[in-house]
RNA sequence: CGGGGUAUGGCUCAAUUGGCUAGAGCACCUGGUUUGGGACCAGGGGAUUGUGGGUUCAAGUCCCACUACCCCGACCA
């Protein structure tokens, strides 16, 4: 992409009342454009990083078992009535119809996904079964926040597993949540595993994932070696005491909660009676878990995780470019190598950003620390004298000089 | 939902006790000079000040209501 043509730039005015790093960095950088409070565009950029987060989470998704599905926002009152959500979820938006039917707006699927798998299911051969989206989902917020950590609108991908037996549930959940910290690690994000109260549903297991940043909402007990939280509002351990798994050392911290998985028992195949027939023959109540991470909120997560002050730096796995190519000078034969360097480097499959502008050389520097992307190669007279290029790693404070003729060597 | 704050070109802000044609920076357009850390010169377009009332000879400025946004709290299946 030549960053001429991109849709949405870098601009040096942001908001001087907002605060969380995550709302200016990405609106500074033009990944994301505020609509409302808690409602954003994602520009071409901010797309790029949304999308490889949420082609993460696919992956390992479908390494489970799972089978993605697409499920309607719109949803009628009736369901929502059926489980008694109706009226007592207060974030849930309704609407109504010009014929004054009521819907409601996703902010979850329980209500769509468990009728849909009774249409389909009617015996314990065909399960267990897993189910997932990646979606937009709608929560009527009394205050959105932070960026794009709690908005009205946002992406999440859910998950639902239906089984005959609490022993199959509770594998399936095992592997899950550990295709969760799977999915984090991959995000370059460590998680605490924090047991949590199950929400209305205190008597069966829940986990939140919470990702360890000071601009955390939740306050943790946590190891500081594994994986190990606690909620300060639950949590048994104390500062200092011994990680009851590992031993390490337990430390009061700030999270953000980027998953959350639950045991819905037989919560909702009771509102909408979902058996099947069992080996005996006879019927049986389903066991459901749900599973979710919000993809948008984990690209805010990353955002506050790997910052510094001139901007973003994006995990490779994750940045929205692998190399962003910058071009110094109006020299007529930089332009030309510079032109030739992003179609080699184009030819083999590698994701680069070249600015093209003709901006001067601390514009194109600082929006390139602005904008993140993990490797910077700039090319310009003073490199060219030496047929070489500068690269330099957006996480390291060095440069080192490249033959052009050895660079694809070294990007491989 | 409770408390606090803010609302002025696309963006960030300014405008004296209410008083002359609402200014600047960024961004944008034209021309020129520049090009390794957010360059410079000259010229230019773009606002009737969130919305609705009110006070006044006169309102961006004062008063009332509403709306939106930001921050703190509560809330967060």
């Amino acid at each position: 992409m030549q960053y001429s043509n991109l849709f949405g730039k870098t601009t040096k005015n942001v908001q001087a009342d907002a605060d969380s790093a995550n709302a200016k960095l990405l609106t500074q950088g033009g990944f994301v454009d505020q609509e409302m409070a808690g409602v954003y565009t994602w520009l071409p950029l901010g797309l790029n990083v949304l999308r490889k987060v949420e082609q993460i989470v696919r992956e390992e998704m479908n390494a489970l078992g799972a089978l993605e599905v697409f499920m309607p926002s719109l949803q009628p009152k009736e369901y929502w009535e059926k489980t008694k959500r109706w009226e007592n979820v207060d974030i849930l938006f309704k609407i109504k119809s010009q014929t004054e039917k009521d819907y409601a707006l996703g902010c979850s699927h329980e209500e769509v996904v468990t009728p849909l798998v009774q249409k389909f299911i009617h015996s314990y051969k065909e399960l267990p079964l897993a189910v997932y989206q990646i979606n937009t989902k709608f929560r009527d917020e009394l205050r959105a926040k932070s960026g794009v950590l709690r908005g009205r609108e946002f992406r999440m991908k859910d998950m639902y597993s239906f089984h005959t037996t609490q022993e199959d549930l509770n594998n399936f959940y095992q592997r899950t949540l550990q295709a969760y910290v799977k999915v984090f690690s991959r995000c370059g994000i460590e998680v605490k595993v924090v047991q949590a109260s199950g929400g209305i549903f205190t008597s069966n297991i829940s986990h939140e994932f919470q990702a360890i940043t000071p601009a955390g909402e939740d306050v943790l007990l946590a190891c500081e070696k594994c994986s190990f939280g606690q909620n300060i509002e639950v949590a048994t351990v104390k500062e200092g005491d011994a990680c009851p798994q590992c031993g390490g050392k337990i430390i009061k911290t700030k999270g953000i909660e980027v998953g959350n998985i639950f045991d819905l028992g037989t919560k909702y195949s009771d509102s909408f009676k979902f058996e099947v027939n069992n080996a005996e023959g006879k019927t049986q109540r389903l066991i459901m878990g749900c599973y979710g991470i919000g993809t948008s909120r984990l690209v805010g997560a990353v955002v506050e995780t790997f910052h510094d002050e001139k901007g973003i730096i994006w995990p490779k796995s994750v940045a929205p470019y692998q190399v962003h190519l910058v071009s110094l000078g109006a020299d007529e034969n930089v332009q030309v190598e510079a032109e030739k360097l992003y179609n080699q480097l184009l030819e083999k499959g590698i994701e680069v950003l070249w600015d093209d502008r003709d901006a001067s050389a601390g514009a194109k520097l600082a929006d390139a620390d602005l904008i993140g992307v993990p490797t910077r190669l700039v090319i310009s007279k003073k490199t060219l004298a030496d047929d070489s290029v500068e690269l330099k790693e957006r996480n390291k404070n060095e440069a080192e000089m490249i033959k052009i003729s050895e660079l694809m060597e070294k990007l491989k």
